[in-house]
RNA sequence: GGGAGCGUAGCUCAGUUGGCAGAGCACCGCGCUGUGGCCGCGGUGGUCGCGGGUUCAAGUCCCGUCGCUCCUCCCA
């Protein structure tokens, strides 16, 4: 009986995976030019972690976790996020006692529980930062600017790409503006779904991002944070803006930007592609300075963003990306010819290799015709290996775009490969 | 959560009013007995996504189910 993949997690193939090591490749260099420094994470957390930091009427907690106890019935939960895995090593460990920044980011599988599409898995791959530690609006402005730094790293389009942002305002705005909401949305009860007519005693922010078309067209009037902000939080939010304008980061302000995680606070922001269709966001974040002590640390001001590498992929393979390098053909290809040859062929290759040439052999019993094709797709030599070459301690090098051949000594080749190859060509 | 389309060879896809399961690429063999790419000829390869139903007969029609894709939505 075959056994099928899960549905929403999946293979990613080695067609693909060049593309995803370049990715990665150039996410760490981008994060170390800022001076971030890369935190592993587990997978499983205690399920509590996300309900608390992430929040208990968020829908990725409330309708998308994995949660499933332990063999000792401690109830564990598959990460649909790592800020609050980062937030907890950041307090357990002690980070905050240096006194300083932590810059931290991270990559790795994250899991919720969704429809699958384009751009959506139910396993996801993440990449993203976290600064704890400073409450500075130009950080805010300097973590924008590294994400466009590293779609810029990514040859993407400039215009393909558009950030939006916004200010929800501090754990002190939250109140009064809550209550704003719930007033506004209140006098439109009966236009709500039941659900948030159920989150307007819970938490009326939700109701501006519910999917029925009722509760939108509601929400379309309600209250705008930013009109609800104090004077600390105005300010920030205008010093963040003055920033992104000093480093010539074209932004838009959108009112209506609530992300869909409970810890943040004043800043949010969205990266946006133009070529992704409806799951446009290729990265979000924002402030989260209310995190690190709700989680039982100290007070600490802290902001970051994570981004999708699946979209990630999508738009760079598709729009405006660097081409891709040709995947690396091997060095050589040893061709065997009868028994003796290929009971010979494993030590050579090892030796080969140990010298730092990429080797390989035919192990499906091809013959020589059907070898040599194998070699000439995937090689740039081929070492033939018969009856008569080993007779005589030879190997018969071949050059495979020009065609010249070479004879060689088996023994010396083995112990000084890359001369010989070169003086085949 | 709501809506639409599609599942046929390893891959890309044809398959007529229901009537023997097809092509191209890939793979293997031969032409060429120890030399690749090109060419010619031949060959291997299929629970037609899965399970029911209608029918003398189902890849084709009906129902269900699983999966993929897209829209809506949510977000990364």
């Amino acid at each position: 009986m075959r056994v099928e993949g899960v549905r929403g997690m999946r293979d990613i193939l080695p067609e693909e995976t060049p593309l995803w090591q370049r990715l990665e490749g150039e996410i760490r260099r981008t994060f170390s030019l800022y001076g971030y420094r890369e935190i592993r994470v587990p997978i499983v957390e205690r399920a509590e972690l996300f309900s608390r930091g992430v929040g208990e009427e968020t829908e990725v907690v409330e309708k998308q976790m994995y949660v499933f106890p332990d063999r000792k019935g401690l109830t564990l939960a598959l990460r649909p996020e790592a800020t609050a895995s980062v937030v907890r090593a950041y307090v357990e460990h002690g980070l905050y006692a240096k006194g300083d920044l932590a810059k931290l980011y991270y990559l790795g599988a994250m899991f919720r529980y969704e429809k699958p599409q384009l751009g959506r898995q139910r396993q996801f791959h993440q990449y993203g930062v976290e600064a704890i530690g400073s409450g500075d609006p130009a950080l805010d402005a300097e973590v924008m600017d590294l994400a466009w730094a590293l779609m810029e790293r990514l040859n993407l389009r400039r215009e393909g790409l558009f950030l939006r942002v916004n200010s929800i305002g501090c754990r002190e705005d939250r109140p009064p503006y809550r209550e704003a909401l719930r007033s506004y949305f209140s006098a439109h009860e009966g236009e709500l779904c039941p659900e948030c007519r159920r989150r307007l005693g819970t938490n009326p922010l939700r109701i501006l991002d519910c999917k029925e078309e009722g509760c939108r067209a509601v929400a379309r009037g309600a209250p705008r944070s930013v009109d609800h902000l104090c004077p600390d939080c105005h300010a920030h939010f205008a010093a963040v803006r003055g920033h992104l304008q000093e480093l010539g980061l074209a932004h838009e302000l959108d009112p209506s930007l609530v992300r869909g995680l409970d810890y943040y606070t004043r800043t949010v922001f969205e990266l946006c592609s133009r070529d992704l269709g409806a799951q446009d966001a290729l990265l979000g974040g924002g402030r989260y300075d209310g995190l690190v002590e709700l989680l039982g640390g100290p007070p600490t001001p802290a902001v970051g963003f994570a981004g999708g590498m699946e979209r990630l992929a999508i738009v760079v393979s598709s729009h405006g990306g660097a081409p891709l390098a040709p995947e690396a053909p091997i060095d050589l290809f040893l061709v065997p010819i009868g028994d003796e040859a290929r009971r010979e062929a494993p030590k050579l290759l090892a030796a080969l290799r140990r010298r730092g040439i990429s080797a390989d052999t035919d192990y499906m019993g091809r013959s020589l015709r059907k070898a040599m094709g194998v070699a000439g797709r995937s090689a740039r030599w081929a070492a033939i290996l018969g009856g008569d070459e080993l007779a005589r301690g030879e190997i018969k090098l071949k050059d495979l775009a020009s065609g010249s051949e070479r004879t060689v000594s088996l023994s010396q080749f083995g112990t000084d490969p890359a001369a010989f190859l070169a003086g085949v060509a």
